[in-house]
DNA sequence: TATGTCTCGATACAGTGTATCGCGACAGCC
DNA sequence: GGCTGTCGCGATACACTGTATCGAGACATA
């Protein structure tokens, strides 16, 4: 083509300014919006009018990005209350609440060691408000709860998509899934299912989340009561 | 209609013979040996000398064949022993162990509601072994401990894989992060966490993953023993 | 034998993460 | 003020993904 012809190029637009901020930021609003699989480096760039390739100078990899969107919603998860009971507790529904605002959240937590700066002083303030505590106590039961959290918010948040997909309404999961369990219940093959479906509590999920918790911050003040061994 | 129940396409003289069995089989075989991301449709479909489409004739979506290796998998899930207790333990054990040889189930448990006759099979043994039972406890219980196993096992793996990542060797991952942690905690923000990891326990895997079980189940003893309400 | 039904899989499409590298813009120097 | 070296941008490319489409061929039935 010749140049006469040929367009000049566009006016470029002065480079967008750039950040890591901007970049994170951009990216948890595509993943509040759409899930975690709209976050999507392309994306991520075109939201910010920028080429995909830009991103290259603020992140090495995709997985830095998901590390940095963690680490930006553990700045507003800290524990608060006084005693060890109340600072774990807060601290398990702080998450909780976390993964509500982002429900990407429960992908990605558990799934790679968080180490970034925000979920170091998250991990310290728990930490600070459990001085006093035996390390050996302390370390196990922080533990604990976050592998509890992880996976109560895990399938929570799994559960919650399985009915939206499935349109909308909880009524209408059940329609979906409950007549597939009929027929499964009607050969007599999981009778304690069963009677547990049709006679047992239904809870919602934040009765479940808490009765769990308290499953374990019983089992913690067990042993900071008695200060023994565990008994088999 | 849902997988489990969709009837196989009738054996039909093909080419290369196929089921869902099988797809499933050489999945699980692809997953195991370069992990979950290794698991294409195309990739599956080659491994069994077919063409990726022919897989739709025996599930409709990537998701379907997820779910069908997870309650592959659930096949040799069983509790074991005598008395909720045990049964719970072994039940979370046997999880963990199958974990172990399927680190991929860690990326899939708990993200979404598996409802296959085998997953279906697993719950029915751990409710049976905990008939006589108040229901109004057993299934806060049942879900305390699969949620507790689910972040345990993920947090478990995610570490695992960091250390794999970055050479092989604990000591080599502590060579990887230790400096970053030493900088970090060389400003003085993260004092708490600093003295944990100086001067807290170091225990392994799955100390960890024990310890924390016994706390959970130490708070059930006591709903069960008290028979009251949870303290406040 | 003719017809209808069904399955197979080649091809295609829109999308992914990321390596490569030429071009253009800027900074510093003569 | 003009030249040159450096650097970052982002177009292009690559290998790959899940899956829709649809023509071709095989089988069962009439």
């Amino acid at each position: 083509m010749l140049v006469w012809e040929r367009p000049e190029p566009p006016d470029r637009a002065a480079p967008a300014p750039l950040s890591r901020d901007a970049i994170v930021r951009a990216a948890i609003r595509l993943a509040d919006a759409d899930g975690l699989d709209a976050v999507s480096l392309r994306k991520v760039a075109g939201a910010l009018d920028v080429g995909p390739m830009r991103l290259y100078g603020y992140i090495d990899t995709k997985e830095e990005l998901l590390d940095l969107m963690v680490d930006a919603v553990y700045a507003g998860i800290r524990p608060a209350g006084d005693g060890w009971r109340e600072v774990l507790r807060s601290h398990a529904e702080t998450v909780r609440r976390a993964v509500h605002r982002h429900e990407w959240l429960a992908d990605l937590l558990g799934g790679r060691p968080q180490l970034g700066p925000n979920t170091l002083a998250s991990g310290n303030a728990v930490l600070a408000g459990l001085a006093g505590i035996d390390l050996d106590t302390v370390v196990p039961a922080v533990a604990a709860v976050n592998a509890y959290v992880v996976g109560a918010v895990r399938r929570e948040i799994g559960e919650r998509r399985a009915e939206r997909a499935s349109g909308m309404d909880k009524r209408q999961w059940q329609a979906a899934y409950g007549p597939y369990l009929e027929r499964a219940f009607a050969a007599g093959r999981f009778p304690a299912v069963e009677s547990m479906v049709r006679d047992g509590p239904h809870l919602d999920a934040g009765e479940t989340f808490r009765a769990g918790l308290e499953f374990l911050l019983d089992g913690i003040a067990v042993r900071l009561s008695g200060g023994g061994s565990t008994p088999r």
